[in-house]
DNA sequence: CGCTTTTGACCCGCGC
DNA sequence: GCGCGGGTCAAAAGCG
């Protein structure tokens, strides 16, 4: 497969750094689930599982988790990695894109681990890992059935450190995925 | 040459 | 207890 370019006819300014969380909010998603002629429609986890007392979220350097909205708890699934823990784990963000392309790169390298077939999606589902050392954030994609325009990135934890490439990348991805701003 | 992607197998939780 | 669905690992190939 070839790599879809993301170098847009977009003229890439300077050091642009437009990761004002401003639209961070989740009151933007207050009703979200609603219309898709924003481009931008929010996801519902079926999963509301109680909130863990885990961590504050911190380092909201990724403007991807701004956008974030669903949160989610996820067991490990490790063998032998059990503690007795609750099923207090890493939170999980969803939230949904227009975009053509999957790779919606917000700055930070990602591995390919795997990639599944969703049983109701005729499209697989792609999963991404930060490379890291200590970082274990988990991305996965996945593509509507219905829309083939919507992507559905779910960010699993968070980074731990800064991103690596230019954020400038980022002006991209908000040109890829419209992003109302109702404020 | 190093790293990412790719693909199948394996593993685990859950439902029946 | 088995089957299904989903998730991860691992070995090999591909590409820069």
């Amino acid at each position: 497969m070839e790599k879809f370019q993301m170098l847009f006819p977009f003229s890439s300014t300077g050091p642009s750094y437009p990761v004002s969380s401003s639209a961070a909010n989740s009151h933007v998603f207050n009703n979200f689930q609603g219309d898709p002629s924003n481009g931008f429609l929010g996801l519902k986890i079926d999963n509301q599982v109680e909130v863990a007392p885990r961590t504050e979220v911190k380092n909201l350097n990724s403007s991807s988790e701004g956008a974030s909205f669903a949160t989610g708890s996820e067991a490990d699934l490790k063998p032998g990695k059990k503690k007795g823990e609750k099923k207090i784990r890493k939170p999980r963000y969803a939230f949904q894109t227009r975009s053509q392309v999957d790779i919606l790169d917000d700055g930070y390298r990602w591995r390919k681990y795997g990639q599944k077939a969703v049983k109701n999606n005729k499209f697989p589902r792609s999963y991404y890992r930060c490379t890291h050392q200590g970082c274990n954030v988990k991305k996965q994609v996945q593509r509507l059935t219905k829309d083939e325009g919507i992507v559905v990135t779910t960010y699993e934890g968070m980074h731990t450190h800064p991103i690596e490439k230019t954020t400038d990348n980022f002006e991209h991805i908000l040109s890829q995925m419209q992003i109302y701003t109702p404020f």
